[in-house]
DNA sequence: CTGTTAGCGCTTTCAT
DNA sequence: ATGAAAGCGCTAACAG
């Protein structure tokens, strides 16, 4: 039924070893020999196993991506950036979604461990002491990206997601406003909501002004929370002039929110978030959103990790991309 | 180093076959020696190979999927189904972007199957004779989702993309349009782009409406292309009432460059499209839009696949799921 | 209910 | 430059 490497030896009237050497590109065949293989390989319509080479050899050339929502833009991008260098370097990529649930990543954490993947990416997500015993008992290297943990050991790519907001707050500030309100993601997510939302407040307290807590809404993410909160601080006695969204998704929520009321983005209220997605340029007035360079962290990422499968040096564990603020127009100077 | 059945073996004081029969749930093992084995997997940390376990039983309980573009919500939409399935049916499943490029859809092919997936899901994408070629080299179930072949020979789970053009397009027509623009996918992909414009085609000539050049356009399935193809039809001396986008991106491209122009949606031009994906209500006006049933695709598609992969007996090797319209704001009556 | 024993298809020394 | 042979870690008869 299915022809195997032992075939094509005897079709090609050689051993077994020469048949694995020209498939595997060793040089020590002759040409004649080689082309002799390859002929016999065409006429059986032989392919390798990808399987039992894994198991002779003890390497399987692909390396697990675990992904918390597939259906997540920045992710996508993410993916992208790994699957370019995975290419690049020879290296398959499996993605697994995780449906933002920390039961299935550890899931599928091991699952992607059983199937004796070289090397491990976690995207996204917080990671929990229970992530890091499941990374201690695999005995391939992991990097994280668009994530970091607590404890700073496992290599990891991301941006300053506090940076990043602190400057998006900022340039909210620099054009005058001072009732400022944030769309917060939930506290319990270290990077895009507990830093983000430590940014917002460091920008507000840098700059003199006291928090206020009704001009703070913890939103999921979705374009619906955002319409939400931005529902509820347009419903105060005074409602803000400026609010930073910790998602172009969510702003882009506040934005039609505040157009639903007959409120102009960004005459009467400016918005501005992090991400800087597609979507962004996707909207009118169009967003102003400091960039995540999601593309770059997931190359900087597989490209790291190539380098740990590999075992060679490398200097620095853990990386910091550089993020920009891109002014669009949905952020006014405040009159008055 | 590695841990394997036969540590636990010696460990516990059984055979590896013991060993294996408690992994793999075999009924056939008395409770006490089950536990025995238990505990000394737990002891050893021992996790269990894939690889060799794929080798020794010709089976991997994996799918192999391939999604054009990891990118297009459209289709993370389909894996999701397709993964609620694979779970419940206890497969894993391997995602590969193919970055709707036809060579590389063709090499992922070749891994997945090299890698003894036990099944194919192809998604989306035109299926040529080449891909036809790869499939049949194949000794394993593979079935298409959200696209067809030309021979309706592979099994297959989508709408009926003419139907639901068609459909679109009578919306339009039930409201009084006649000078009614298209804004078309490439006509050489079957399903998202040939199959609507056909659709359209039909349903104009079937309301008597002659067919006008210049009020169609093939864009690339993209806002960018969306807004450029309005703006062509904005430029011309009697622009069209209403515009049929074969997406929802490219229409909400329209709806912007008809506001940019300074015209009104819907008052002065509707819009109405196919896809209904969540970015369908996260535009103003809500755009109006025949909705496939992305996540059911992916699940039936996937749900027909594990009939396959177990030989058991399938009805129907083609199924065409229900498409159905969605109607929001973007459409109006036609005054005059 | 449990153990023995062949492989699964390939890589990889080690000879030659 | 090529071949022989020993596994890789596991499953699956077959015995018992």
């Amino acid at each position: 039924m299915t022809v195997t490497i032992y075939d094509v030896a005897r079709e090609a009237g050689v051993s077994m070893a020469t048949v694995s050497r020209v498939v595997n590109n060793n040089p020590n065949v002759k040409p004649q020999t080689r082309k002799k293989v390859y002929e016999a390989i065409e006429r059986l319509g032989y392919r390798p196993n990808a399987v039992a080479r894994g198991l002779a050899s003890k390497k399987t050339t692909t390396v697990g991506v675990v992904i918390p929502d597939i259906s997540n833009s920045n992710f996508a991008e993410v993916a992208r950036g790994i699957e370019d260098i995975a290419n690049m370097y020879h290296y398959n990529i499996i993605l697994c979604n995780a449906d933002k649930r920390k039961d299935k990543e550890i899931r599928v954490i091991n699952t992607l461990l059983e199937k004796q993947v070289d090397g491990l990416l976690f995207m996204g997500g917080a990671v929990t002491e229970e992530h890091v015993q499941a990374f201690k008992t695999a005995n391939v290297p992991v990097v994280l990206c668009a994530t970091t943990d607590e404890e700073n050991k496992i290599p990891s790519v991301d941006i300053n997601h506090e940076e990043a907001a602190y400057d998006a707050v900022n340039v909210l500030l620099s054009q005058g406003h001072k009732d400022i309100a944030m769309i917060s993601g939930t506290l319990q997510d270290p990077s895009n909501g507990y830093a983000r939302y430590y940014g917002f407040k460091r920008a507000m307290e840098e700059a003199g002004i006291p928090e206020r807590e009704e001009f703070v809404r913890v939103g999921n993410y979705r374009y619906e929370s955002g319409v939400e909160a931005m529902n509820y601080f347009l419903d105060q006695d005074k409602h803000p002039t400026a609010v930073f969204a910790a998602t172009d998704e969510m702003a882009i929520g506040a934005i039609h929110a505040i157009q639903d009321k007959g409120l102009r983005v960004p005459e009467d209220i400016s918005v501005i978030s992090v991400d800087n997605s597609r979507m962004a340029s996707m909207v009118r007035p169009q967003l102003s959103a400091v960039a995540q360079p999601m593309y770059d962290i997931g190359a900087v990422s597989m490209r790291l990790l190539t380098k740990l499968m590999k075992k060679e040096q490398v200097e620095e564990i853990k990386v910091i991309l550089p993020h920009e603020v891109v002014k669009r127009q949905s952020v006014g100077t405040i009159q008055g």
